[in-house]
Parts: structure tokens; sequence; C-alpha cells
DNA sequence: GATTTTATTTTTGTATACAATTATAATTAA
DNA sequence: TTAATTATAATTGTATACAAAAATAAAATC
């Protein structure tokens, strides 16, 4: 009854910096692709050996690599004992999200102050076609559309940094956001909350956004904790 | 007129996994210490053979330390061309600051629901402790404390990623803001703000706390970035 | 049969070796 | 002398080799 290991795809093999990309800057983009789109479960180990010939490289790189996303939060380095994909407690949650909140909410405030009309624009019709795959209860599209938004605001806050920290931060629970459904009323509260994002980056009123976008995460932050607390205690049946 | 390059101290060997700690991240946190506290200029560049002999061990385990240390933002790595201590921009500071305050001002909130008796004495004790290095013009001691006092709240806050977060931005900044002497009138305004963070904390009034802390934060992000831009046209001529 | 102990294999940690790239020195040409 | 060119050295990037630790399998003991 060995741990989940590895469920991989395709050998994938790392483009050799034939472009101004660097393999270590490939390895890391990719390991991290496969944690935060949940092709690695939570928990999984991350042998040395599998990686690197399923990229076909040694394991020099590789294990750079993988400090690098260890010091992301997107895995856990056990001495002697190897990478395992950083599980996600209520702690966690906990602790991320109120800070997520602070972020976007400056990122808000910084964007009503520098948003211009075409900006403005994409993130208005980003807004209605979230709101179309809500009415079609399109979970997944509505969750890509949805992220898209929040990093666009994060973007017009011209602040790559906060973006960065952001999409750390956001990384690491993208995957338990994604597969939390919400209920039917916190979904359209969601919906409710985005529709006052729009009305205030419309009015440039920085303060009503920050407000809201705390609001927001304050209550995704409920929904993925309940969530992750309902299939919290794990089956130990051996 | 080669660039700057490593004046060291000690051979500073490191120790070997004996206790507890792992050589990784031994070679993390001696390096941290020599880039953050300024041993290391920033824009230095940063031999992979010379610091690996200097610690006693192979580019192996060095290697990984630096591309930690790259993704905290206290190096750069520029391909095939090794590592430099990152600069300091303006552009930098300018988009650190508010982060920084938003994440202090966060803390601040977090403070107030949390602080006990004894954190709120210790700070209160630290408090006068800075007051009294400020009216001695005591510039090091007053920032250790300075640091310790924004630390601490930090601690009460109960976030430990807030902690980190503000800990890894604060180490990117920390040689510059040591650096900065401040003016006569900022350094007393400086010392204002604290006690208002004082009796804020004491009030266990959040809103209040988090709006002291954003407005110092401001106000001590101008002081950096006159500072930097006061030595930034570095005499060119050869 | 279950549990402990020992042996084997596997995996991680570190060092070394070699290839590729860049920096430096030497040489040549203007 | 200065600039361009070539040759040399030094440095980084990657792979491999070996040592140490942990996981697994096999054997022995109860």
């Amino acid at each position: 009854m060995s741990d989940t290991v590895l469920p991989f795809a395709q050998p994938d093999s790392v483009s050799r910096s034939s472009d101004g990309s660097t393999l270590h800057g490939n390895l890391v983009e990719n390991i991290r692709e496969l944690i935060v789109e949940g092709d690695l479960e939570p928990g999984a180990k991350v042998p040395e050996r599998i990686l690197s010939e399923r990229y076909g490289v040694s394991r020099t790189p590789l294990r750079e690599a993988l400090k690098t996303l260890a010091s992301e939060g997107l895995l856990e380095l056990l001495p002697h004992r190897g990478a395992r994909v950083a599980r996600l407690t209520a702690e966690d949650v906990d602790q991320m999200f109120p800070i997520m909140g602070a972020l976007e909410a400056l990122s808000g405030e910084l964007a009503c102050q520098n948003l211009t009309e075409d900006q403005y624009a994409e993130i208005q019709a980003l807004h209605y076609q979230m709101v179309l795959h809500y009415t079609r209860r399109e979970l997944k599209p509505y969750f890509q559309v949805n992220q898209e938004i929040h990093e666009k605001i994060l973007s017009a806050s011209a602040n790559q940094l906060l973006l960065h920290m952001y999409q750390t931060l956001s990384g690491r629970i993208r995957r338990a956001r994604y597969v939390a459904n919400m209920s039917s009323e916190r979904w359209s509260q969601a919906v409710k909350e985005h529709e006052e994002m729009l009305n205030a980056l419309a009015a440039r009123d920085g303060t009503a956004l920050a407000d809201v976008l705390k609001r927001h995460l304050r209550n995704k932050c409920e929904t993925v904790k309940s969530h992750l607390e309902s299939k919290r205690p794990k089956a130990r049946s051996s």
C-alpha cells in the first residue's frame, strides 16, 4: 500500500536552451505546472530519478529546480527523504487568504489609480464572459476566467512584484480552489461580488474595490476551508 | 578596473549536518546573512568556486543554495554569467514598500486581535528602548530595535506565513534602510509614528494601527528612495 | 504466524569530471 | 598607441560517480 507516486502523462522532454530559456527555468516551469494544475497529488513523492529520466536531464539541474519550487512553497523537502508535493492544511489556508486579501486590496487601490480605458474594457469583457459561464454552470471555465480577472486587476496595479507574489500564493491553492465546488448561494454571491468589483473599477473607487476584494477573498477562504475539512479525515483503513 | 568581488572575513566553514540542520540550509542561511547584512555589496559577483572553497563544500550544494536565494530575490542569476547580489533600484523600492505596508497593516489588525498582555509589555519595553537610542542618536541600535518591534507585531499576528513573507521582503532592503541616514525631522516623525503604534496597540485598535503602519512605511519608502537616488549616478570616471 | 533482526536495494547528498560559454590576455594590424 | 582578432584561461552548466542514509526485502527469532 505504497504512497501515491507521479501519474505522468507524456515523457515531456524539456527544451534545451535553444531559445532564450534556461534548462533550470524550464524545469521549474514544467514541474510547477504539474503541481499547480493538480497532475501531481498533494503529498505525493517526487523522486529525482523518475523526474530526471522523464525530462531527459541529469539529477543536478533537476535538484536545483526542486529547491526553487520548495522555496515557493510548492514542495516540501525532507532531509534524506526527498521532495513531496506540499499538502494544504486548513491552517495554511487560514494564513494564506488574509494575505492574498491584503495583496488584492492593494492591487485594487493601485489599479484604480492606473487603469486605462482599454484595461477596463478588457476586464469588463472577461466579467461578462464569466457571468455567462456562471449562468451555464460551467465551473471550470468560470474559474479560469475568474482567475484571469483577478490577475488583470493585479496587472493594472503596475506592480510586477505584487503580481509575482500573488501568483506564487495563488499557485499553492489553485488546485484546492479548483476542486472546491461551491454551493449555489456561494456561487451567486461570488458573482455579485464581482459585479461590485466592476462597478468600483468603473468609478475608479479604490477604497470600495479594496473592500469588496477583501470580502470576496474572505468568502472564498471559507469555501476552500470547508471543502478541505470535508475530505480531511482520510480513510485510515489499511 | 574589474567589478567588486567578495570581501570576506573568515573562512567560515559550514557545519556539516551534525545537528538537525542540512548543508543546503546552512549555506542558504550563511550566504543570506552575507547579503542582508551588507557584507556583499549589491551588484557584486558571487563566483561559485570562491564561495565553495570558502565554505569547504563542492559547487553542487552551493549552486542549490544560490538558486534558493535567487528565488528570494536576493541574487540575480544571469545565464552563463553567474550570480550577482541583487541591486535595489528606486523602482524596486517603489514596488516593495506598498506591499510591506499592506502586509504590516494586516499584521497590525491581526495583532490587535491576538495580542496578549505579555506581548504588549515586550513591545512597550522595546519601544522605550528605541526612544532611548533615538535621544542618544544611536542610529544602528535604533534600527535594530526598530526592526525588532516590527517583527514582534508580525509575530503577534500569529501568521507564520505573513512573518516569513515580510522577512523575505525586509531582507532585500535591510541594507539600504540601514545606510539611509534620516534627516532630523524624518527621524522624529518616525518616532512619533511609533508612539501612535504603541497607543493603537494598547487600545487594541486594529484599524488605527493598520493606518499608522501604512503611513509609517510610506514615509520610510521616501527616505530610502531619496537615499538611493542621491548615490544613484555612480561616478563613471574610469 | 507475527515480530524482530539482518541483508539488500533504492534514493538522496555531495564531490568530481567534462563540455559549453564567457571573460581575460596576447597577438596582430591599422 | 589603439582597435580588432585570436588564443588562453576561468567560469558556468550538466552529467556522472561515489558515499551516506532510508526504504524494502529476506532471514531469523520468538
